[in-house]
DNA sequence: TAGTAATATCGAAACGCTTCGATATTGTTA
DNA sequence: TAACAATATCGAAGCGTTTCGATATTACTA
């Protein structure tokens, strides 16, 4: 196609390795040379072929990011804004994402099969076949909101038990205990987290009997949705009619029980206060403005390939688990008129 | 790393050449040769350099995808389900995609840099610079749901007018004529057409003078966002007291005129009719759940890779527009009781 | 100023595939 | 059964880089 390193070389008068070096500005170019080099690249556009590069030099440079087409299709712009944060970042190593969604089934995707990453990035939960078969293969793998058990990897988390304790310490500062717990996907680490974390603040505020209550609780394996939301809400109601609050396990689950509080009339939050997780695009502009734990999302795509990096350039250091801190964003659907 | 061909074709007793056949499924190679070289790459779990492969057979089995950042991150998951659709498409063909979001200043993404693909792909505005740049390389484009005059590429668009109109004849069949249009966004393609459809569909209806008439209509260069539709909804208003009905040029700018609404205690859809456009996730759950024009996104991205694909299989054939069909999706935020 | 270190450049061997042309074998046709 | 086509396999030449010595030049040190 375009032209080759061979012939900038004979158009600068300097031999191939010479035009390598000042393409990858390093070893030693005499001012003079790297100057006159650089004009001939710049006069004809020169671009290197990656694929020559990779195969020379062992190296991609494109990073591999996995992620579940369940999750990719997922409504809610979680999963993608923390692959905006991973393109970001990947942009500052002048590296490529090289995108794959995998179903259910397995299938390896080709950039895997044919070794075209340096590493790869999976987010969200993935098949279980999928990881150990990496580990095996040796490739560099950092998982983002995602955990198998027993598995020594780099990871990327949040602090799902902290935000929930916040949420959690919000309401019983204003006086609310009665305190529900909605949600799907729990089979999800950061899902059980988040649970466990409502558990742990309401016993140390004193309402370790409402946290251990099943009847305070609608929490399910299946996929979080605003169904589930709405299910959950209308399940726990019936059992706890004079119920002052319900968390969700995030923000979709929140939107169902919304909506379900509204077709009943139940005002938000006079007679109930409502509290999600993640703090995706719509909790702002929900009606009510729906009170949130804000997750970092683009900054934890970002740490990811920082930790996919480290990694790389040291294959034997010791596994990490970064995890970012969250924020309780709080809107109208959890200021409480008992407050004021 | 892995294992190479050369090593495969010693194990086998075959030539490497053979084993190229095996692997690509062409040319000659009988049954037993076949099965006793599959039998070793088998065992031997191994997978071609994908690297070597691109640098011999000069091309990638890459497809580029090129996004501009503000829309990657933009909240509504909009063309992010348009990458879904690529992606799925892309998987059908065994290809990759590439992702690169772009900023204004117009940096190369590297894959482009280093003619890492086959062709590529860009979803929505870019800066102006890039899509001649790409032209003139001779890299095969296809653009969704994006143009740029006089420019002859291979693009997929919605039916951005026809989804207006039947907005707008949803609206005159329950005798709702005064009907507003808000948006922003206005230099796109797409967002001219919509409001075109509003024009057409008002002035066959014969509310030609509405539809001219500025004071129905709040329409700005700026990013569509939340804010442009509450304030393009208090200026309309403002303008026009007994407005019946208002079409947001899309769901998040719809958003905000709900938002605006339902602040001021107008009643939707009783006292306003709303409609969005895009039918984005948080339509449906919106309060009230919003009426809007649903648009494939997931097709058109899967439509981009097709086109692509052929583009790059005949690199001479005509240019083509593929225009998706839209539908309207009726929610309860245009149900007027009038019609009842 | 000889001897060594730093700097500058180059040639050539990889890297792991694909593919073309050559050769050998088998099958088909008149 | 001679002649030719179809089938099967192989060797070797690329593809466009990087990188490892080797060599040549210049600068510095004692």
């Amino acid at each position: 196609m375009g032209i080759t390193i061979k012939e900038i070389a004979k158009l600068a008068g300097v031999s191939t390795s010479t035009v390598s070096l000042v393409l990858s500005e390093k070893g030693y170019v005499s001012d003079t040379t790297q100057r006159k080099v650089q004009k001939i690249i710049d006069e004809y556009n020169y671009r290197p072929s990656g694929a020559a590069r990779q195969l020379a030099s062992n190296q991609t440079g494109n990073i591999g990011f996995i992620i579940s087409d369940v999750h990719l299709s997922r409504s809610e712009a979680f999963y993608t804004r923390i692959l905006l944060g991973s393109e970001l970042e990947a942009r500052n190593y002048d590296a490529n994402i090289i995108l794959s969604s995998v179903g259910q089934e397995y299938k390896l995707p080709r950039f895997l099969k044919e070794k075209n990453v340096d590493g790869i990035i999976i987010a969200g939960s993935v098949s279980d076949e999928l990881i150990p078969f990496l580990k095996e293969d040796g490739c560099p793998v950092v998982l983002i909101d995602f955990d198998v058990d027993g598995m020594a990897l780099d990871k990327v988390a949040m602090d799902n038990r902290r935000g929930v304790q916040m949420a959690v310490e919000h309401l019983l500062e204003q006086k609310i205990s009665k305190i529900g717990f909605v949600g799907g996907s729990y089979y999800h680490p950061s899902i059980r987290e988040r649970f466990e974390g409502y558990q742990i603040a309401m016993d140390r505020g004193g309402n370790g009997d409402i946290a251990h209550n099943k009847k305070y609780r609608y929490l399910t394996e299946d996929e979080t949705s605003t169904d589930i939301g709405e299910k959950g809400t209308a399940e726990i109601l019936k059992a706890v009619p004079d119920l002052e609050a319900i968390i969700c396990v995030n923000d979709t689950t929140a939107m169902g029980c919304l909506k379900y509080l509204l077709k009943h009339g139940i005002e938000i939050p006079a007679q109930m206060s409502v509290v999600g997780f993640d703090d995706v695009n719509f909790a702002a502009v929900a009606h009510p403005p729906l009170t949130s734990v804000h997750v970092p999302k683009v900054e934890m795509g970002m740490a990811g390939v920082k930790l996919l990096k480290e990694r790389i350039e040291n294959p034997d250091r010791a596994f990490q688990t970064r995890t970012l801190p969250v924020e309780l964003v709080i809107r109208e659907s959890s200021m409480s008129n008992k407050q004021n």
